[in-house]
DNA sequence: GTTAATTTACTCGGATATCTAATGTCCGAGTCTAATCGG
DNA sequence: CCGATTAGACTCGGACATTAGATATCCGAGTAAATTAAC
């Protein structure tokens, strides 16, 4: 039961291209110099974010990845949602069904699985907290951390390329 | 991002054995037969709710397993720590202080990466749903949809071994 | 008959395979730029 | 000089290894019961 680290690569991402404020696209290897991360990885990280709508990537020379939308119409939630996809973490096998109670009707299990539930209400909660954070809202608490973010990053990205 | 089944497991072996009532152990075989599980990989699954303090293993004939409490001092979530580990889903590698950043002084990141902080609440947020359920309440709530069940699992059990 | 010693059957616990999924690397199709060529 | 053409460089996208973790299996140390033997 591990998040992927493409999640924290990809929401970092996401926040720099906005950062970055170019209408232009962003190349992987210049999103990976960032951060120091394997550019090949993290073009195959980001990939699902094009399909979930995210990013939009452009290729040929001069292309790269840029924000679908803005950040405020981002939440944590579509990041984790696109990178480790639909599925719930707690997956019920419905093993009641098995062994001793095998013979019993269909109808027995008509009712929810008790600990299904009790699992999937507390995930719920946890999703619920994730769809309430947008990633602008996550970008104002960085710079309230640290005044002239934005401005730090345009700057190192306005050096002539190594 | 998956749990892994044995949480599954081990929260229904800790239903059962409350429902069974016998203060004597049950051994893995017995437990597996109810559910049709494959009786030495639940065993290895059991093992680290001995060490969480959960159950209480004997060896030996008539040996087993037993509830170390009662099902109302243990939550869902003692029962994925045990089983899962101490460690947070999500893992922040701190990837804002490589790249670019690799230069700055280690004051700048005295304040928390935003996007670790947001990860983390939200995450708080389904462990302290996880926290809230004792399996007290969620035996309760398999009762409430199959009245009788209790009955039913010990007349099963007290049936002569296959 | 009672008690002590021994055998026996059964248990958990961990060491050992197997398999799935995450991680990491690589090359090709496609595209935009820019240089080249022709008018 | 201007426009069309062509070569080139760079991009993403997905196919292909590698590694870590979950899943599954097996055997041994240890224990308690049951049997046996001695008194």
């Amino acid at each position: 039961m591990r998040i992927s680290e493409g999640v924290e690569w990809a929401a970092h991402c996401c926040l720099l291209l906005d950062w970055m404020g170019t209408g232009e696209p962003v190349s992987t290897a210049r999103l990976a110099a960032g951060y120091g991360l394997p550019a090949a990885y993290l073009n195959k990280q980001l990939q699902p974010l094009v399909k979930a709508g995210i990013l939009t990537s452009t290729a040929g020379k001069k292309g790269g990845f840029r924000l679908a939308k803005p950040l405020a119409d981002i939440t944590l939630m579509d990041v984790l949602t696109a990178i480790e996809g639909p599925d719930e973490a707690f997956q019920c096998a419905e093993i009641r069904r098995h062994g001793v109670w095998a013979d019993e009707p269909a109808s027995v299990f008509r009712a929810p699985c008790a600990i299904d539930t009790a699992m999937r209400s507390a995930e719920l909660e946890w999703r619920r907290a994730l769809a309430a954070q947008t990633l602008a809202a996550v970008q104002a608490n960085a710079e309230l951390q640290a005044p002239g973010l934005r401005t730090q990053v345009q700057e190192w990205y306005a050096r002539p390329r190594q």
